[in-house]
DNA sequence: GAATTCGTACTCGGATAGTGCTTGTCCGAGTCCAGCCGG
DNA sequence: CCGGCTGGACTCGGACAAGCACTATCCGAGTACGAATTC
């Protein structure tokens, strides 16, 4: 079970916005050429943060991606479920239901169905947990190991 | 991002398994009649509970499979891990570190995958431990809302 | 009547299709900016 | 001057193709048990 590559590439593009001077957008080509990925589909990720109000979109000449907020404000999983829609690790298809609903005298057993489906949704609430108290502006500053961070223009690298 | 279907199946068999007369093993067609699945597939994915400690098999005529161990020693998680593998959420190609490895000043950036990859490890830790504090006997208990178990032959039924 | 053979029922496990989601492409439409006119 | 055309650079967003992991099938091999066969 994991998250899609698409997922690290929506984790790329938001380091690169926060470390982009603010008033400059970063052109979609400057994101697909630094990350070395597909021009078009790495634009429908990019999309997605916006849709997901975590960027921002200028259009036309010297257009591009800005943060719609601050980076502390943006956690990991507001980049997890803008990319992923949201999380529900148990695939209920209802099989333990339709499985046992006609069984002679264990029919309840059905029932495991939902107990199943809650302890899923526990477990996924700890993980979630997990991730929203770690924010963008958090893994760059560990990554940083204390040096300053100084805004750059990724457009002219 | 989701277990897969496999899983669902898994868990259904870890049922039968549980509620099954002890010394009396579950043959294979019992087991994907009562689902309603696939004879073959679903024979892969009792094997995989085998292999992994969960369920023992017995060959030739009137074989099929037993629980291997008191069902309460047997937790959600060992059921997930035993179908899936070790869990690991991230997907990580190191697509930071490249991205970030070569560019002027901010080539600290590149160590950000290790900050992401450590966070998600421990999101992924806290999602065991929900799972790993429910066992397989605590599901079949839930499900039966006070009713006590008893035992049955899943191939007479 | 005991050992051997045989048939049946079952699991084991790899090779190989089918299917659906992820990944990737293409193209028309809309939007903004800048420069070029014409009044 | 300055207001409106025009072209280029860019995002928007859907339709569609390719790749890959999950799902599913097939088949040969191995194993246990019971019944028939043989001496």
């Amino acid at each position: 079970m994991q998250l899609t590559k698409a997922f690290e590439q929506g984790v790329c593009v938001m380091a690169m916005l926060t470390t982009q001077i603010p008033s400059i957008p970063v052109a979609s080509a400057t994101i697909h050429q630094r990350l070395g990925t597909s021009p078009t589909y790495t634009q429908k990720i990019v999309r997605k943060l916006v849709v997901s109000g975590l960027a921002t979109s200028v259009s036309g000449q010297g257009g591009g991606f800005c943060l719609a907020k601050a980076s502390k404000e943006i956690s990991c999983l507001d980049v997890v479920e803008a990319i992923e829609g949201p999380v529900v690790t148990f695939p209920d298809s209802q099989l333990l239901h339709h499985a046992f609903a006609h069984s002679n005298g264990l029919a309840n057993l059905a029932s495991a169905n939902s107990v199943v489906y809650q302890t899923f949704a526990k477990a996924d609430e700890q993980w979630r947990k997990v991730l929203s108290n770690v924010s963008i502006a958090d893994i760059i500053h560990d990554s940083l190991h204390g040096e300053k961070l100084t805004f750059v223009d990724w457009n002219e690298m």
